[in-house]
RNA sequence: GGGCCAUUAGCUCAGUGGCAGAGCACCCGCCUUUUAAGCGGGGUGUCGAUGGUUCGAAUCCAUCAUGGCCCA
């Protein structure tokens, strides 16, 4: 029916795809400063939202990105032809509006049409106009209607768009640097993760999707730049759900001679800004619980927090014989035979899943921390935190290893677990190695998840939510 | 990976063995300040897919697909 439309339009030829229209407001801009515009004269292009025909007038709803106003049409102030061609037109075609500011006698500020310009016209109905699309497959599908019809979808990635440009704003005035390092790697480092394989045919040589910005970003670091950042999305070959997506964004920064305390402090104080300077407040809602973000932040000791959690005494755990008991006492679902490694992870998981203020949990064990700086006087632990809050892990920090000797040392026993069965074990990196043999300074690096941060500030539970097209499966015929 | 739930018109949803339905949207007619406009008329469909049970399946069974929630 639609389509026809358009063949009818294109033979009495009108353009149904229109060009160049140059506004002087968005409808905004009339809706709150009504009482100095009346009369005024306006232009405005947007899409048809509603339509009510009304005999000889008609009205209707134009949203543009700012919002929406009402156009009320008559036909003897538009001479027959283009009052056809008002009504002719469908809800969810795109058009410019050219009238006088004015309220009618029900008070709703409108503009009494002058002119009107189809510019595109739509072949598929609109959304149904008061329960708009629920569906949440087709809205992640179809995310340009989610946008059109849902106005807090559109709120979140506008308010996504100013995080980020908070979060730079910040860095930026601290004397970070931001840089860009490669997506595609030889090697995918820096994190304990599944990368994702690509070949390149010229080379013909497997690349890898990076999984973390890391190993790039302290070779910057050997080169002297001493404080750089990284906003840049990263590749992880693993399950979806609403705490993961298989591509998210990242930030990573370093910071020459300072350490992990710095990187605490440097880790409240960035979120509590931006929290700040993008929705006023440092107070956000968790699940219904006001928190509040403002530094200083609880510090606490992992062991400490998985003890007062589950009884447990993590140090006691050493070898794979303690952490097959320590499972078993939990009653743990640890698919393979649990190692250390394994069983810390899910330690911190049992304790995270109960955090809802942010908190930071430092000293971390080294066999879950290959790339941390060792403790002086407790080798089994690493100069490493994590920052928790709403029940999700937000950022991950450490003072660097940058010993060489140890770094290799970590990565060839990383190489006995991948042997042993672990293909989220860190590779070797040979060259990573080569650049800490020519010496990186003292640094401090952190890590924090801009869309977990995104999910933070506005409230969503998915990550999905905050992901403008986020991975679904084709969609079957 | 496991469990539960969902999938019916463009959208939001009813329909639990007997003619495929409603509201919105859409089409036709009426209506010159309406606003979930109104009034009258019109159903536009591969009931997610494939098998099976049955005289008869949207409905019961099996498998598959996609999505959601919970668990791992």
């Amino acid at each position: 029916m639609l389509r026809r439309k358009r063949a009818e339009l294109l033979e009495a030829g009108a353009n149904p795809y229109g060009g160049r229209f140059e506004t002087t407001h968005h409808t905004s801009d009339i809706t709150e400063h009504a009482e100095e515009m009346m009369d005024e004269k306006v232009t405005v292009a947007g899409r048809i939202m509603s339509m009510r025909s009304h005999g000889k007038t008609c009205f209707f709803d134009v949203q543009d990105r700012a919002g929406r106003i009402q156009i009320y049409a008559r036909r003897d102030d538009l001479g027959p032809e283009q009052y056809a061609l008002v009504t002719g037109s469908d809800v969810g075609d795109i058009v410019g509006v050219a009238g006088r500011v004015f309220r009618t006698r029900r008070g709703e500020i409108s503009i009494a049409l002058g002119g009107f310009s189809l510019l595109t016209k739509t072949l598929r109905p609109m959304p149904e106009k008061w329960h708009g699309l629920r569906d949440v497959d087709l809205r992640y599908r179809q995310r340009y209607l989610d946008l059109i019809v849902n106005p807090p979808v559109r709120d979140t990635f506008v308010l996504r768009s100013r995080i980020i440009a908070e979060v730079r704003r910040f860095l930026d005035d601290r004397g970070f640097l931001e840089v860009e390092t490669p997506i595609m790697q030889p090697i995918a480092g820096g994190g304990a993760a599944r990368p994702f394989v690509t070949h390149h045919n010229v080379l013909d040589m497997s690349l890898y999707l990076r999984i973390a910005l890391e190993l790039y970003l302290k070779r910057l670091m050997v080169g002297g730049l001493e404080r750089v950042y990284e906003i840049g999305r990263n590749f992880r070959n693993e399950g979806i759900s609403t705490k993961h997506n298989p591509e998210f964004t990242m930030l990573e920064l370093y910071q020459a001679y300072g350490d992990y305390t710095d990187m605490m402090e440097l880790t409240e104080q960035l979120v509590a800004t931006v929290a700040q300077e993008v929705l006023g407040s440092t107070v956000i809602t968790c699940d219904d619980e006001k928190i509040d973000l403002a530094p200083p932040w609880p510090r606490i000791k992992l062991y400490d927090a998985i003890a007062d959690r589950t009884g447990i005494d993590a140090h006691t755990i050493q070898d794979d014989d303690d952490a097959r008991a320590v499972a078993e006492k939990l009653g743990m679902s640890v698919s393979k035979p649990p190692t250390v490694a394994s069983v810390m992870d899910k330690l911190i998981e049992m304790v995270e899943d109960e955090i809802v203020s942010p908190v930071f949990l430092y000293d971390y064990p080294v066999v879950i921390s290959p790339l941390a700086k060792r403790k002086e006087d407790e080798p089994h632990l690493t100069y490493r935190f994590e920052a928790f809050a709403c029940g999700r892990e937000l950022a991950n920090a450490f003072s660097e290893l940058n010993d060489p000797v140890d770094q290799l040392h970590r990565f060839q026993q990383q190489q006995a677990e991948r042997a042993r069965g672990d293909d989220e074990a860190h590779p070797m990196d040979e060259e990573f190695i080569l650049a800490l043999e020519h010496g990186m300074p003292p640094t401090g690096g952190m890590g924090l998840g801009i869309d977990r941060l995104v999910m933070l500030l506005t409230g969503a539970n998915s990550i999905r939510d905050v992901i403008l097209f986020p991975l679904m499966r084709p969609r079957s015929q």
